[in-house]
DNA sequence: TTATTTTTTACAAACGTTTGCACATTCATA
DNA sequence: TATGAATGTGCAAACGTTTGTAAAAAATAA
């Protein structure tokens, strides 16, 4: 049975009406009689009528939906903010269009112009580590009604809302609790000083060593890159400057330092005491487990999707949205192991 | 300053030609002189064209957008998949939908209309638990032109292509290995009898034992849930039997088989060996690390990204495609510690 | 009854692009 | 000088929907 889609204009025939009217009964519009949009409706399920967006979006002038761009879906960070967002959005009508950067700037520009070419609605972005600045984007939401959300790693420079972590409190908890567990020379790895949330964790270190009235060393604060290389490699440098503790602004690096310690023949926490950031799963299954700042992604997902759909309503022009992190403590800073389901 | 997007009529317009040219030069049509292509490439340029893909694909009367399904996005296997086949299919021009199940039925039937909807191009698919039959998607696909490829979780009576692991081999490998490591009872944790993945997993186990003219003792294999808690107990029934390895069909069963042989004083893999299947992050990290079978997420969301594109070509009406499984081989089965990369 | 308002529906244009067909030009062939 | 093919461009319709405005029908008032 070969049957093309039905239309509108195919109910109107079916019903002796025209597409006009068919289009206001199906939508809802109160100067319809209430019987022709019943006769509508109901012809339109017989026919399993199904609106086409695709036209109805041109004539709009705008869509149903709303991009995503991310470094890397495959991060349980990003894949639990993209799934919570894909809830809130669903729920309101919308859909989710997915880009990755794979933190290169070109893949984020052609991402921009794919989406700006999608006629979507609105962005939302996590911009990638390479990204210079916040001019492409500016570009791209110049003189279009695209709404623009930032979370996570955001540019200050740019309209609609910011969702970001409050890396600042999550960096100076944990180490704060470094110090109160009497820990007493603390290294840190704090990642790329041209990302806003990687500098605010540097000032919650710093923050929290002065409180303390710690010195803060230079030479134990490891910038740049965050994974497991260089995390285990930043390690041996912070235990041959004689640390027994240790702050990573990410989780990957900081399983890197656990198993540098583990290598070096030092107890963790007795001799060497690790925090990370993220609490990505593995952080419960490691040997010791590892204690770490929890960012709530799903969360972040939600409020950032929440703030979409307020700027795609009109309700604001734009706001800035601070999500809490909480210190997760377990084994690798004394704390006990913990169940995971 | 306010400024509409750019249409190729401002373009002809301003090199006094047609719309129609302008469309034509745009999209490399040879028939179009080489200078007026480039003199229409230059003006667009100028302009900062943009082409309105929505209208595009209304008259063209197809998307250049993939939709596709999966029951949650925060899952390693699947955002694996996900990532690896949106790079794919925006190599080929194509956009990502995305849409969540959360393994209910009702949600997949709204995500399989709101694709339908958007007129995607294809779907992919990788079904809901609780979806009871293809009933739904055969409605949406019938009497359309969209493309579907399935993956993991396949429905035999559908159109279209297939992508599947070849479990029955990651199952034989596994169990193979065991019987080579001088391992003499080996018991199964098989999964639900429903799932074809589940069964050629059994299947495999089957083989391997039969191959090595070993006993198929229906007492060691356990049926059921794959989670941790089942793992726990159904070790614990394998150990009662005298088992010394268990083959275990996921991986967070394996872990809590794992479990409860270190709770009982057993050494692993001295006394007790444990491999589970799908390879997830932290088996990498428990003590000891755990043999599992990779399903190769990645490589998955290659070929069934790959297969949608062949669809969309034309180059096939449907194949079936199965993703090699690997064996990797860790301390829980008498492997080596891995090295950090 | 006619005039006036209110309710309901029709008409037609528009969104921006693509594309079959026709027309015009150029060039080679006879 | 026709004839026929290439080659290059324009015309106009079409994709399916939404929506401002006009018009018809019904209800109300005078």
């Amino acid at each position: 049975m070969i049957m093309s889609k039905t239309t509108i204009v195919d109910i109107a025939l079916a019903l002796g009406i025209t597409p006009s009217t068919v289009s206001r009964a199906l939508a809802g519009n109160k100067k319809i009689k209430a019987s022709t949009r019943e006769a509508v409706r109901a012809k339109a399920k017989e026919l399993g009528y199904e609106r086409n967006e695709v036209a109805s979006n041109l004539r709009r002038g705008v869509t149903k939906t709303v991009g995503i761009i991310v470094p890397r879906i495959n991060r349980e960070f990003f894949s639990s903010i993209i799934s919570k967002a894909e809830a809130v959005l669903v729920e309101a009508g919308y859909s989710l269009l997915i880009c990755q950067t794979y933190e290169k700037a070109e893949n984020e520009i052609r991402a921009l112009k794919t989406l700006s070419s999608s006629r979507v609605a609105g962005i939302m972005i996590s911009h990638s580590a390479e990204t210079p600045s916040s001019k492409a984007i500016k570009e791209t939401i110049r003189g279009s009604k695209i709404k623009l959300v930032q979370f996570d790693r955001v540019f200050e420079d740019l309209p609609g809302s910011r969702v970001v972590n409050d890396d600042f409190n999550g960096a100076y908890m944990a180490v704060k609790h470094l110090i109160e567990r009497g820990y007493k020379k603390i290294g840190a790895m704090v990642g790329y000083d041209t990302c806003l949330a990687f500098v605010n964790r540097y000032k919650g270190y710093e923050a929290a060593l002065k409180e303390a009235g710690m010195p803060l060393d230079k030479a134990l604060v490891f910038p740049g890159t965050i994974v497991r290389e260089t995390g285990y490699a930043n390690a041996g440098k912070a235990i041959d400057a004689a640390c027994d503790a240790l702050y990573s602004s990410g989780d990957f690096s900081a399983l890197g330092a656990l198993e540098c310690a583990l290598a070096r023949g030092l107890r963790v926490p007795e001799d060497f005491a690790i925090v990370g950031t993220a609490n990505e799963s593995f952080t419960a299954l490691t040997t010791p487990s590892m204690s770490s700042v929890n960012q709530n992604p799903s969360d972040m997902g939600r409020q950032a999707a929440e703030a979409m759909l307020r700027l795609l309503k009109g309700d604001t022009a734009g706001e800035e949205i601070i999500v809490d992190t909480e210190l997760i403590v377990r084994e690798s800073t004394g704390g006990k192991k913990q169940q995971i389901k």
